[in-house]
DNA sequence: CGCCTTTGACCTGCGC
DNA sequence: GCGCAGGTCAAAGGCG
């Protein structure tokens, strides 16, 4: 096999689908044979030439990586109200949003995403933590054509729990970054109608670099571009 | 031994 | 109020 050509066909914002149709052409090379399984959002692939459209907004890979990697702080705790200060990721590096297509909230659909139920039934377990957190986290989903059901994407995860969804012949994974003090979920499922494609919702941003770097070494340099 | 996955149980929210 | 579906917990077991 001399190419690849990963096709991302949409990022949906859970009950709202993000209008958005990108690929992920690149060629392999001997030793830059690109894992299949990874994917630019949190990771560092973004050598391979990505462009994506987010609502008529074309999207470079640099500036998805950027979105999705900010660790800056003032951007923690992004609210719903934040959504309409919505600003597509083609912005300069400083207006830019991590999140730029929002937060899932509430007020977009029915379903039940909410952030804060996350700790509801935890917090009812144990029955200390008495204030729900209230602040929503963001999320961020993709459509991926893929082999293997967890994406490379630079950090390591921690399965939690595995659901068998509705209407789906395929479960629903839950995983949770390893990192202390970094509270980042994804949820990995696979589509009814085309197993092939992972469906891939991060939640929440990580506070910390992808733990890849460490034992990646031929992509150390790259790594270091994509996070600062 | 530590970390991870598996899996059944439990809890909550929503729709009816 | 009830039932369903989704999300999380945590014990148990596996693996390196």
């Amino acid at each position: 096999m001399s190419s690849y050509q990963l096709m991302v066909n949409q990022v949906l914002l859970e009950d709202q689908e993000v209008v958005l149709s990108s690929q992920m052409g690149f060629h392999a090379h001997g030793s830059s044979l690109p894992n299949l399984t990874t994917f630019p959002p949190f990771g560092y692939h973004h050598q391979y030439p990505l462009r994506t459209s987010i609502m008529g907004t074309d999207v470079t890979s640099d500036q998805l990586s950027e979105s999705l990697s900010s660790s800056d702080p003032k951007h923690k705790d992004v609210t719903s109200d934040n959504l309409d200060d919505f600003e597509a990721p083609s912005m300069p590096r400083s207006n830019i949003n991590p999140w730029p297509w929002g937060e899932i909230d509430g007020s977009i659909g029915k379903k039940r995403y909410e952030g804060d139920k996350q700790l509801g039934v935890g917090a009812m377990k144990m029955k200390k933590v008495k204030t729900r957190r209230k602040i929503r986290e963001p999320r961020f989903c993709f459509k991926t054509l893929s082999d293997v059901d967890v994406l490379d994407d630079g950090y390591k995860w921690r399965k939690y729990g595995q659901k068998v969804v509705k209407n789906t012949q395929h479960p629903r994974s839950y995983y949770r970054c390893t990192q202390d003090n970094c509270r980042v979920k994804k949820r990995v499922e696979r589509l009814a109608e085309d197993p092939r494609m992972v469906i891939t919702t991060y939640e929440g941003r990580h506070a910390h670099s992808p733990s890849h770097d460490l034992d990646n070494s031929h992509n150390t340099s790259q790594i270091n571009n994509f996070f600062w």
